[in-house]
DNA sequence: ACTTATTACTCAAGAACTTGAGTATTCATA
DNA sequence: TATGAATACTCAAGTTCTTGAGTAATAAGT
């Protein structure tokens, strides 16, 4: 109960191959769940194999071929549940959290260094998200949106991957100010 | 290399055991890695084990005696070496999110009950870090603090943390707004 | 013709984490 | 004086995730 039901989510959108999934959960909806390719294709099997999802291969032009899937009745009853009963408690796991709570006991260029390269990251993520949540707006104004949608699952959800990365953000910067002010 | 360097960070506050740690992973410093007691038991057998801290019993009046952990001369060189080697990414893991994600497709009472829980949680954790914060702080100004600190590792790592279960807040409670408009 | 890059996917080993059950001590409360 | 709650910790089994090394097809540059 894990990655499986974010990859069955994802599919919601729309089917796609382990390949698509993989670069998703690696961007995009790395904000949902990260996972490594492996993983997801490890996943994609297994949801097959227990009849949630159904794939079909598809031949390409100057491509190998891939195989896509989407959701089977099953699988959306098995989203219906897991939405339904108690979440876990989320996961908050992040190295340089670790490295910053550790400033006065390590070198702080480096640190400074790492908390620069993670700004950078989150500055391009939040631009990035701004563009998937201007394509899901297509064209209407945010209000409007949200109220008349039949798709707001995938725009909220990018909404909280927004803010964190504008957070994360502000927050690199603050730190960075106090590290350096510190000499 | 996970919750081992998380928690030798936690031990730079001075000397804790495995029960003290359990709960702050749970609480307070669960915003900088979350664990189960019973692997924050397990991975300091391993650090002791490693070299990395030294444990003492500490016999108490009217409780079980505990054992109590500080890092060693090893257990600083180890934190020093995490601190200047390459971070990995984030890792971003929320079933709540893949259930936003999914709004469109699973039951809306159940889920803005959750969200309802999870802003509930928010806010008081918010509180509790702004107590820790304050602490911290001892009297100071943040930015005089802030300047002047030997200590502002931890609280860099707090104000994460408030940012984040603040964002929490909000994310939710607009998540509940919208999903409420559509009856 | 050769290398490199991208797409597309698999396998296997091991590390990290979760779950569930259990031990033992002391204090409070009923 | 039994019952429950909090402290303090262990063990074992299982799941989930990471790491590293592959295979194979096509395109694009050198």
């Amino acid at each position: 109960m894990a990655l499986r039901h974010a990859v069955l989510a994802a599919l919601l959108d729309g089917e796609a191959s382990g390949y698509e999934l993989g670069k998703r959960f690696d961007r995009g909806v790395g904000e949902l769940w990260n996972a490594r390719p492996q993983q997801v294709y490890a996943e994609l099997n297994t949801l097959e194999r227990s009849g949630l999802i159904r794939g079909r291969e598809v031949p390409q032009q100057g491509r190998p071929t891939k195989r896509v899937f989407v959701p089977t009745e099953a699988g959306y009853a098995e989203l219906a549940r897991f939405a339904a009963d108690s979440a876990r408690p989320a996961a908050h796991r992040d190295d340089l959290l670790v490295k910053v709570y550790a400033a006065d006991a390590v070198d702080a260029a480096s640190l400074i260094a790492q908390l620069r390269e993670r700004a950078a990251q989150s500055r391009s993520r939040a631009a990035m998200l701004d563009k998937v949540l201007e394509r899901l707006r297509d064209g209407a104004e945010e209000t409007e949106f949200l109220g008349g949608s039949s798709r707001v699952g995938p725009y909220l959800a990018c909404m909280r991957g927004r803010m964190f990365e504008q957070d994360t953000l502000h927050w690199c910067l603050r730190a960075i100010e106090v590290l350096e002010a510190r000499g």
